[in-house]
RNA sequence: GCCCGGGUGGCGGAAUUGGUAGACGCAGCAGACUCAAAAUCUGCCGUUCGCAAGGAUGUGCUGGUUCGAUUCCAGUCCCGGGCACCA
């Protein structure tokens, strides 16, 4: 009886569908453990090879854990709003809807192919109106609420228009702002409008002014991602920053609680770092400093020694700095291209130098700002004057100071910070010493240790406890004041699309309110899917949609998978999100699988729902993921072909890779023109007439390309040559340039795995080749699930040829079932219990390569022993139970075991079988002393209880010193470290 | 530019985190079985010197700490991911 995968598979797949065999129940008398992973896209170009590789982790660790007793909810479902439908659908007409579905359902099909335990009755998708119901209903708890400073948490808005209309809203010290300040009467007397007004500024979701990127060629917005150098990625069309109304989640209210929190999970000490510098805490101060002009500044430098400033707000910059310390080291001052100051204080001399700077940044991202390395700027032609010695600080304008963190402005300090450095040098502005000997004229040094220097009454103290010392004579001369800021922004959650939840808010005499209807607010069909006027989304153009005046944003992707666990939980339920009894018992993601990509968007955004709802005591814990695991991405690896530029010729022509390198001798490559080159390419006949070139010599400037090739026409690096003609039409009559052994050898490199690029590897053709549960351990064997790694089809035989292996312990292609019940020996006894020791270990910490291999090796082992005695071979089946499902169940159930594999219980590890002998070896100590000792030896490390050296120095290992290891060594030396 | 990863044989990777580098698998070579092929099995397989025993060398590069470094530290180069409207 041989491994007949392709039976095996389908028979178990059926079984496991029509006994609803994965189906969870919220049993709350068992143990729960909840595996998630982060649910996909389902993009049009199907499932590929990278997808599945953090699927198959968590449902080897979901299986692995049933095995160990618990109930496990380990669930899947689909992120299905999103930009490629509606783009697809602006192409096609296809209504976004139709083709999700379609999606979907190849999604489905693939991911049952591969056999996952998955309940697909508690699948969830974010664009069913079903589940974007609760969306919005959160959406609107967010709206209803805001950030109680006092109680550091989520309270209901209706707590805080309580307390305006008792006791209004006044400033604990000092006068209170108008605008910003108000008694209770002054409430009580505010129209609607001035309510609701003072309320946005607080409400957790609000609404707010941002910048976008505009095409205008296009009439829509359009995301960072889609343009590239400036203009738009469809089209080539210009793009411009345009302010838009927009809504905004406050998640920088929740910024020292997501911080906090971090210190509750278990995730890798990388994400917490990425989340922690996203978030970006510094404490610094802010300092106001005077701005003189050339007329007035004897004026302002007066009141500025003086320490009263002028006091209208226009005749000051603030700045915000982490460096207060370094205040006399300030040689200039940098502000943001989007400065409001700007057209206030630039002189009539510079003001063409600086519009023109401004249209200059204006047409740039802000990727490329951060990016630049060319230094850029212009003076404005003022200066500002130092509150402490009254020098005056030129004033420039940079791109590199960005117009959203702090004030937008920053105090350079050229000797302490290297981008100062640069700037002053390549600007020739004068730079300051204050800290001695520690600066050598050549670079910046930001050490905070340096005893200051040049610094008027810091002359002598140490920059770090400087610090605190500017703070307070700033504080106490009113010119500025200790502040945290951090670099997060609030989160801009609304998008001029379709393809979106519809916001449950309506518009009227220009105050938001919340939809009085039930939800949900079912998103319309449209007649097309191109953008409404003035930027607004196709909603704009539904005319009964305007007459509602409903909101025309939607929501952005992250909307729905900012809370899509919960709902798993609970999937049908249609009075709340997620019952609170359910809530409560599964809790926490135990273990929650995802790329690092989502490791600042996503994962920040959830979290702080997370933490919003159970303020509003909606749900009983403020963390969602217990336990974080990131897989690595599996790259694609896309193959090119040179191909032939030059004008004039009638077929395509291309060039295979070696050919090109001995041509170009390797550092004249790809995409340049050459002066001469000869290229010979087999000499068929007429092939000049064919391709319009000089006959079967090529001679003369050749402008090469490299173009993709599917990566399914190529084997290894070799072009099928015939593949690759039938792939497209106009490659039909291509006329290829081999080398002499007639091979055409193709370029590679490490992309993104992609339609566009060719390269995508779809696991259903590696299904039907070798089978599911091959196709589940080779995806593990590749590496390191944390590790990302371009896919690889080279070695999946050795696997497949592991499982053939593996089911010859069982069954003999002649002889039949082979298990026996022989009693096994202490060597068979060894090798299962080694067995099960590792893979549990390797299961528990995520190495599941080495499991593999574990796997691997007992096979092998077992096969030398000839060993096929029930008592070994049946524990050594459930362990595989979680890598191999399938093979696993049919041996089990051909063993003539009763019920499923999986309720078999995890085989326990006994450690009698690892000791191996007692030895005496010699020893030396620290590389020096020489005796011999009696060691029982484990892999290669061993305790020593007493040690006895020859030359009676050392008579005995003494008790209750630090223990050190005994290393064996080459030639059986043992060599101990004290 | 900034933040986070990663560089080990022809290839994917292992080394349970400071202790015999290269487990396991792929590819390759040699052999067994076979009329033959497939399948299966056995042996060899970093580089280099050597008939061999054995020696030297070797974990991107340059240094450092240590009896001992793929592992720790400093610097540097290359590759990947993220950088706020892709998901």
């Amino acid at each position: 009886m041989e491994y007949d995968f392709r039976r095996i598979e389908k028979d178990w797949q059926k079984k496991w569908k029509d006994n609803d065999a994965y189906k969870v129940t919220n049993d709350f008398s068992k143990p729960k453990y909840y595996v998630l992973d982060m649910f996909p896209y389902p993009s049009g170009a199907g499932l590929h090879v990278g997808h599945p590789l953090g699927y198959i982790a968590s449902d080897i660790y979901s299986r692995y854990k049933r095995l160990k007793g618990f109930n496990v909810l380990h669930p899947m479902g689909f992120d299905s709003f999103g930009l490629p439908a509606e783009q697809y659908a602006l192409d096609t007409g296809q209504h976004p809807a139709e083709t999700t579905k379609k999606n979907i359902a190849t999604f489905k099909s693939q991911l049952d192919n591969i056999g996952f335990c998955y309940d697909w009755s508690r699948e969830v998708q974010t664009s069913d109106p079903n589940y974007y119901k609760w969306t919005q209903w959160i959406f609107l708890q967010l709206f209803n609420s805001y950030f109680c400073h006092t109680e550091k948490k989520a309270l209901p808005i209706s707590l805080l228009v309580k307390k305006y209309e008792i006791k209004g809203a006044m400033p604990k010290t000092g006068d209170p702002v108008p605008g910003k300040h108000f008694t209770a009467e002054q409430w009580n007397a505010y129209s609607e409008a001035e309510k609701a007004d003072v309320l946005m500024r607080r409400r957790l979701a609000y609404c707010g002014y941002g910048e976008v990127n505009w095409c205008e060629a296009l009439g829509t917005v359009l995301a960072n991602d889609e343009v590239v150098n400036g203009v738009s990625e469809r089209g080539g069309y210009p793009v411009v920053k345009k302010t838009l109304r927009q809504w905004y989640l406050r998640i920088t209210e929740y910024a020292d609680r997501l911080l906090d929190g971090l210190n509750t999970v278990d995730f890798s000490d990388a994400m917490k770092e990425m989340q922690s510098n996203w978030i970006g805490k510094s404490s610094g101060a802010e300092i106001d400093f005077a701005i003189s002009s050339r007329e007035s500044s004897a004026v302002n430098r007066e009141l500025s020694i003086a320490g009263s400033l002028p006091t209208t707000h226009d005749s000051r910059l603030s700045v915000y700095t982490t460096r207060p310390d370094t205040i006399f080291g300030v040689d200039f001052m940098v502000i943001a291209p989007e400065h409001e100051l700007i057209a206030q204080i630039t002189s009539a001399a510079q003001k063409q130098y600086v519009d023109e700077y401004i249209a200059y940044v204006k047409s740039r991202s802000e990727r490329e700002r951060m990016a630049e390395k060319k230094i850029t700027g212009v003076f404005t032609g003022a200066y500002a004057l130092n509150p402490f010695d009254g020098r005056e600080i030129p004033i420039w304008i940079s791109e590199y100071v960005l117009a959203g963190y702090g004030t937008g402005a920053i105090m350079a300090v050229p000797c302490g910070d290297e981008r100062d450095h640069k700037f002053a040098n390549h600007f020739g502005i004068p730079i300051t010493n204050i800290i001695g000997d520690e600066y050598n004229g050549e670079e910046a040094n930001p050490t905070k240790d340096a005893a200051l220097d040049n610094s008027g009454f810091l002359n002598g103290i140490v920059m770090k406890s400087a610090i605190d010392i500017v703070i307070k004579a700033i504080e106490e001369r009113g010119i500025g004041k200790r502040k945290v800021n951090y670099k997060m922004r609030d989160a801009a959650f609304s998008r001029q699309r379709y393809w979106g939840e519809p916001f449950p808010i309506t518009w009227k005499n220009g105050i938001a309110k919340e939809w009085e209807g039930e939800l949900p607010l079912v998103l319309p069909d449209v007649e097309k899917y191109s953008p409404g006027p003035d930027g607004q989304g196709p909603l704009a153009n539904i005319p009964e949609w305007v007459a509602q005046e409903l909101e025309t944003n939607t929501m952005p992707g992250y909307a729905g998978s900012s809370w899509y666990f919960l709902r798993y939980m609970d999937p049908q339920n249609d009075k709340e999100f997620c019952s609170r009894a359910a809530s409560d018992y599964w809790n926490q993601v135990d273990l929650y699988i995802g790329g690092t990509e989502h490791a600042v968007g996503h994962l920040l955004y959830s979290r702080m729902w997370t933490k919003v709802l159970y303020d509003l005591n909606l749900i009983g814990y403020d963390e969602p993921y217990k336990r974080l695991v990131n897989q690595g991405m599996i790259q694609g690896s896309s193959r090119f072909a040179y191909k032939i530029l030059n004008k004039g010729l009638k077929v395509e022509m291309f060039v295979s890779k070696d050919v090109v390198e001995r041509l170009f001798q390797k550092d004249d490559n790809e995409g340049r023109r050459v002066r001469s080159i000869v290229l010979k390419y087999g000499g068929q006949e007429g092939a000049d007439a064919q391709t319009g070139l000089n006959g079967v010599w090529v001679t003369y400037g050749i402008i090469m390309t490299k173009r993709h090739v599917d990566v399914n026409t190529v084997d290894g690096l070799e072009l099928n040559i015939e593949d690759f003609k039938n792939w497209r039409d106009e490659y039909s009559n291509a006329v290829l340039i081999t080398n002499e052994q007639g091979k055409f050898i193709c370029l590679d490199e490490v992309e993104k795995m992609s339609k566009s690029k060719y390269n995508v590897v779809n696991p259903d053709d590696l299904v039907a080749k070798y089978g599911a549960d091959t196709f589940r351990m080779y995806e593990m064997f590749l590496g390191p699930v944390e590790m990302s790694k371009p896919w690889d089809t080279k070695g999946i035989e050795g696997v497949h040829r592991f499982l053939k292996k593996f089911w010859r312990l069982f069954f003999d292609e002649i002889k039949g079932l082979v298990v026996n019940d022989d009693e096994p020996n202490a060597a068979e006894q060894k090798v299962l219990h080694n067995t099960i020791k590792r893979i549990e270990s390797d299961t528990e910490r995520f190495s599941f390569n080495t499991g593999v291999s574990g796997f691997m090796i007992a096979t092998n082992e077992l096969t030398d022993l000839k060993c096929h005695k029930r008592k070994i071979v049946e524990p050594l089946l459930v362990l595989l139970v979680p890598y191999a499902p399938h093979i696993t169940e049919e041996l089990w159930s051909l063993l003539g075991k009763p019920g499923s594999i999986l309720d078999a219980g995890y085989p326990v590890y006994e450690s009698n079988y690892t000791i191996e002998t007692t030895k005496e070896y010699p020893v030396s100590i620290n590389g020096k002393l020489r005796t011999t000792m009696n060691i029982s030896l484990d892999a290669g490390q061993a305790n020593v209880e007493s040690l006895v050296l020859q030359n009676g120095i050392v008579q005995k290992w003494m008790e209750g010193k630090p223990h050190k290891k005994i290393i064996f060594v080459k030639g059986k030396m043992v060599n101990v470290v004290v």
